[in-house]
RNA sequence: CCUGCCGUAGCUCAGUUGGUUAGAGCGCCUGACUGUGGAUCAGGAGGCCAUAGGUUCGAAUCCCAUCGGCAGGACCA
């Protein structure tokens, strides 16, 4: 026994989740309020959902088996909760007894879902009673942020387990407008956040002229339509001959050897869908010109076209011209439930890791229109379009690219010099803090007098803008010594004798100038 | 999950064809410096070389397995 080793604790955190330091939350907290600014200057009002939902209002069921669904964290509620009946009663046995069991739990993945779920749990008593008329519906226009949970099994750097998304999403509106105003709310909002014209691109598909595309050239079904845009959605990744072998026999990949089984589709599609992806591939212009080589004999198609049309027209007359937003006839995005128009922002900023290596942060906003997100819940249509800014990937492209703001200002920073002074200390916090200013009193340990090195250091961390030291020395000349941090930082580059350097920062003031000097420095 | 590369101090990394006591920079601690953040100088602490086996007179170095990281691929509500 007691050869073993016994188990114990090692303080660590769970694989993929982080914690996030001062610096990034005030980087984060940036970006979430000026967009928020944004999304309610065009009408969204903020809502909040919670992390845990019933897996089955997710949209996830677990019917049998009791592993986790991929990609999602669930677990079953150890409270047992009645099961319902498709008409909103409760179950019931033989006796008249309410069947209960343990739900299925689980974090949000996302926070459409959890919209979706809201917006239907408002309307679904209306909705029993036939009250509610699919095409008459409400109107939700929501914003919303917060973390949400994806079971990542390979970890990319800067893909987290727990992560940030910035929401905004129109209810309840099937008018192509609200589709235009995706695109221009995502340009001002990134904007507002810091981004320069011309770093990012806002790009725009429509599903329908892809659907309509697939069509034309004979896909039937659903599920082979899926499989194609999965394959076409990878050609970053794989480029176009890539494409066109997995769409064809199949294909080696070289870095990894591994055999990619191809779908294996005719020929006559796998040049057409290759022929389409290689006209647009690469830079095709301005929208019209886009929109111009989109004549694709098919109704679905024409009808996306149309879209795109009346989407280009609303763009142009706000003055949302190519160098905010364009219209990429290859755009997927991996989303199957999306119906219409689909979004997404790239950034067009490179980067050097730490290796030298030139890098991009790529896609840091997705969104789309999803008119049949409610029906699994609410059991009839409602349309709906949005898109969701990726805070944590933007405060990566924003920190890589070396457009961070500096490091937060600290508190102004009072010494602890002498047990019996503690008074005097709390009272000058107290006056700072009633005149809105930030106040720290040094309550760690002090060697006697020696400590003040460490104060001093550690205000110094924390970026600590004025230093307030008032010890037994100038508590009988009633004066108070205010050393000025900031200054003092600046000077250090070009003052090297220590003395100047001490008397250029510190001065004594007298006791009851003190507050009005203090401010007088912040203000600097 | 598959393939490849890599795990040496808190961090970033040296470490010769296997050969005495495993190094540097940064950071940390102490002092020069009176009660005073930077800079400078002097000193100090810190390592089962990821873990467990094997080959060898001898392993940080070679082999195997496990764990962890990176790159690519498969998958992705």
């Amino acid at each position: 026994m007691s050869s073993e080793k016994q188990r114990g604790i090692v303080p660590r955190k769970v694989k993929g989740f982080r914690d996030i330091d001062p610096n990034l939350n005030q980087l984060k907290r940036k970006i979430i309020e000026s967009a928020s600014k944004v999304y309610q200057s065009y009408g969204f009002e903020h809502w909040d959902t919670p992390v845990l939902e019933y897996a089955d209002c997710l949209g996830k069921y677990m019917p049998d088996e009791d592993t986790v669904d991929k990609g999602v964290y669930s677990f079953n509620n150890p409270e047992e909760d009645p099961v319902f009946a498709g008409d909103g009663s409760e179950l019931r046995d033989a006796n008249n007894n309410v069947i209960m069991e343990n739900a299925y739990l689980s974090l949000r993945y996302d926070l459409t879902a959890p919209l979706a779920r809201l917006y239907s749990e408002q309307l679904w008593k209306n909705f029993l009673n036939n009250q509610v008329v699919e095409g008459k519906t409400p109107i939700l226009r929501r914003y919303q942020y917060g973390p949400v949970y994806r079971y990542e099994i390979k970890l990319a750097p800067g893909r987290f387990r727990e992560f940030w998304q910035l929401d905004f999403d129109s209810v309840g509106t099937n008018d192509i407008a609200s589709d235009a105003e995706v695109a221009m709310i995502l340009s001002d909002a990134l904007e507002a956040i810091g981004l320069k014209r011309d770093t990012y691109r806002v790009k725009i598909n429509n599903r329908k002229l892809l659907k309509g595309f697939l069509s034309s050239l004979g896909v039937e079904t659903e599920d082979q339509e899926q499989a194609i845009l999965r394959v076409v959605d990878k050609m970053d990744k794989i480029g176009l001959q890539g494409v066109e072998q997995e769409l064809g026999a199949g294909r080696q990949d070289k870095k990894s050897g591994a055999y990619v089984n191809g779908l294996n589709v005719d020929s006559n599609l796998q040049t057409g869908i290759v022929g389409f992806l290689d006209r647009f591939s690469q830079g095709i212009g301005s929208r019209k010109e886009v929109l111009s080589q989109l004549n694709i004999d098919n109704p679905l198609a024409q009808e996306g076209l149309k879209e795109l049309q009346q989407m280009d027209s609303i763009l142009e007359t706000l003055g949302f011209d190519e160098s905010r937003v364009i219209f990429e006839p290859t755009l997927i995005r991996g989303m199957a439930y999306y119906t219409g128009p689909v979004f997404e922002v790239e950034s067009l900023q490179t980067f050097k890791d730490h290796k030298g290596a030139t890098r991009k942060v790529g896609s840091i906003c997705g969104g789309g229109r999803y008119d049949g997100l409610v029906k699994q819940l609410l059991g009839m249509s409602v349309p709906a379009t949005g898109a969701s800014i990726g805070v944590d990937r933007l405060a990566e492209l924003l920190i890589q690219t070396k457009q961070v703001p500096a490091q937060a200002e600290g508190p102004i920073f009072i010494g602890y010099l002498d047990d019996d002074l503690m008074i005097d200390y709390q009272k000058i916090a107290g006056e700072l803090r009633n005149k809105g200013a930030n106040v720290e009193i040094y309550y760690g340990p002090r060697k006697g007098f020696r400590g003040l090195k460490k104060q001093l250091s550690y205000a110094d961390k924390k970026n600590c803008p004025v230093a307030i030291l008032l010890g037994g020395d100038e508590a009988a000349k009633g004066v108070v010594t205010v050393r000025n941090l900031k200054l003092g930082k600046e000077l250090a580059s070009t003052i090297t004798d220590k003395k100047e350097w001490k008397e250029r920062v510190q001065s004594e003031v007298n006791k009851d100038d003190l507050i009005g000097y203090v401010l007088g420095i912040l203000n600097d």
